[in-house]
DNA sequence: CTGTTAGCGCGTTCAG
DNA sequence: CTGAACGCGCTAACAG
């Protein structure tokens, strides 16, 4: 920088000056130093500039892993938000693990991003996990996940209307015995779920049976056995997530189960190649886009206001339950239509 | 930094030396300074200690997008292998533009990381892509696709192989009309693919025949319904990537072709569901976990390494023919064995 | 409108 | 084995 201001005949402050748009500066001389600044190639020194401003142009992103398209589509979509307002991303995983997320956090804290954006991992007695003091004037957005006690904003979907929609549908169709297979990990939306589940299961007068089960092909496959091999054998299966339902559709497949006629099935979270499976699978739908993208407009909304906008907002995006072969429902849309 | 020194009764300077482990410190004062730091929770500022240490421990991850599972799965692993190393790993996304991807490096060596691993784009004549002068002294490891005239290290998989391998597969169980459609963008991969299945079928005296579509859905259903309204219509598609496996499925299943009956296919790159389509889909796989754990590791390795390492070194990593339903296969080898 | 001084928080260098 | 001075590259605050 001491370069480009000698070559201009200028000082360093004026080169900053420049460099950030200062209004007072004249045209001439800011020519001059733009001039001196092509010639010598100069780029400035991020670091140095972070250390000076407290503030460091970068966001973090926290997200279990990169495996699942679900957070691989949110960190997308978060990491377009950024590069539109020019602020880079650093990414990490937590592996759903809190003490890991309080690790990386930190780490974060330490290289100064602005903000982040985390979808929380279950908080630990042992650890503060995010509400942890140190976190507190650090702008976070937590995404998929709220964090239960705090006034941070959150985005997530509305996860028991969207089980209630997707349990309605099986007993439209005429179902009674409907399972619910959800993930036994203590994770929010599964809870939330299971709980949408339950009430539409209530609401018509049914039972609600919760299967939990691991997030392995061979657990699951262990689980839709003795679950098809009991008294009462469900007739239809509400999956309560992306893994489960993959899990799930394996495990049928393997038993030799068909869908629809055997046993009918709606998925939570769409998935590639849902649509092409035989018979196409009946899911609700996560507007996963839009997830990452709103929390990414929240977390610069703060960045960037002036304006003291109460702590604490929360975002809920709508579902949409995509119709299709899993349940037999198109040919019993049919006959009502006749 | 200064308030543990004082606490401690020591300087600033020796708060640095146990924190960096200096071997020489009394054991007496180290536990006086650890004991400080302790109470006043101390923190070191990453910010600072990368502008003095011209080097931040931080690696930069450039891929053309995270929608891709491929890429997703590849940006976990290496982020994996960082975190290891207690790296912070600055993510951004290229859209397979040679011109942001140039600005996308740029930018992260502003910020000082000491590394990247990037699947190039095609550069450009405009730009000067990853071979910019500037960006000589940043250890770069490329993913998937070299870079053509550069000596940067570089991690790929066996292409053409893979492409021999499932052409030739597709040519033992009797087919002789095999299409290879791929993607028309100017890919390394695509074209030493083709190359590949050209190698194949010329090598079995047959005609290659290579079908270009775009990324779309819609402009691979008019390639695929051409293909097959054509005077010799193919009775076996090899299809060069996951994108485009994708859109010929869902190309065949609008048009209501049944697979492996009138058309066989084989895949490049493995899929989630791939194996619970009817049928199953026969892929060569790509080892992605191994590929960016290898990316990552190199990278490492020359971040590490004192001793000069010959600079380029090429990884190629093998390939694996997975068969499942989508050629008949298995009926066909059970007809053999017999 | 421009320059000077000072300091962000750390680590290298050289004395003690 | 420990401390003092200095500078990494930049910009806020104050002069001029």
């Amino acid at each position: 920088m001491s370069d480009v201001a000698k070559l201009a005949g200028v000082s360093t402050m004026t080169v900053s000056r420049v460099l950030n748009h200062h209004p007072r500066v004249t045209q001439e001389t800011q020519q001059r130093v733009l001039h001196a600044i092509g010639r010598l190639q100069y780029k400035r020194n991020e670091v140095a500039r972070s250390l000076r401003k407290q503030s460091s142009r970068q966001i973090g992103i926290l997200v279990p892993n990169l495996s699942d398209s679900f957070f691989a589509e949110c960190a997308h979509a978060i990491g377009l938000v950024a590069k539109q307002h020019s602020y880079s991303v650093v990414l990490s995983t937590t592996d759903d693990d809190a003490k890991v997320e309080h690790e990386e956090v930190r780490r974060m804290m330490q290289r100064n991003v602005d903000g982040l954006v985390v979808v929380p991992a279950m908080p630990l007695k042992s650890t503060p996990g995010l509400l942890d003091p140190d976190f507190q004037h650090l702008p976070i957005v937590a995404l998929d996940r709220p964090i239960e006690g705090s006034n941070f904003d959150s985005v997530v979907v509305q996860n028991k209307r969207g089980a209630r929609i997707g349990t309605d549908h099986l007993i439209a169709l005429g179902h009674s015995q409907i399972a619910c297979v959800s993930l036994e990990r203590q994770m929010y939306t599964m809870r939330v779920r299971q709980q949408g589940y339950k009430e539409a299961m209530l609401a018509a007068g049914l039972k609600p049976e919760v299967i939990l089960v691991g997030d392995s092909l061979a657990g699951s496959l262990a689980a839709i056995r003795a679950m098809l091999d009991g008294e009462s054998p469900p007739t239809a299966i509400f999956c309560a997530n992306n893994l489960v339902t993959r899990n799930v559709l394996h495990s049928l497949y393997r038993l030799g189960i068909k869908l629809p006629e055997q046993v009918a099935l709606v998925g939570f979270d769409d998935f590639e190649t849902a649509d092409m499976l035989t018979p196409a699978i009946t899911v609700v739908r996560q507007p996963l886009e839009s997830l990452g993208r709103t929390a990414g407009e929240l977390l610069f909304s703060r960045l960037t206001d002036d304006n003291e906008t109460p702590a604490g907002r929360h975002i809920v995006l709508p579902l949409e339950l995509i119709v299709r072969g899993s349940c037999g429902a198109r040919a019993v849309v049919r006959a009502e239509s006749k």
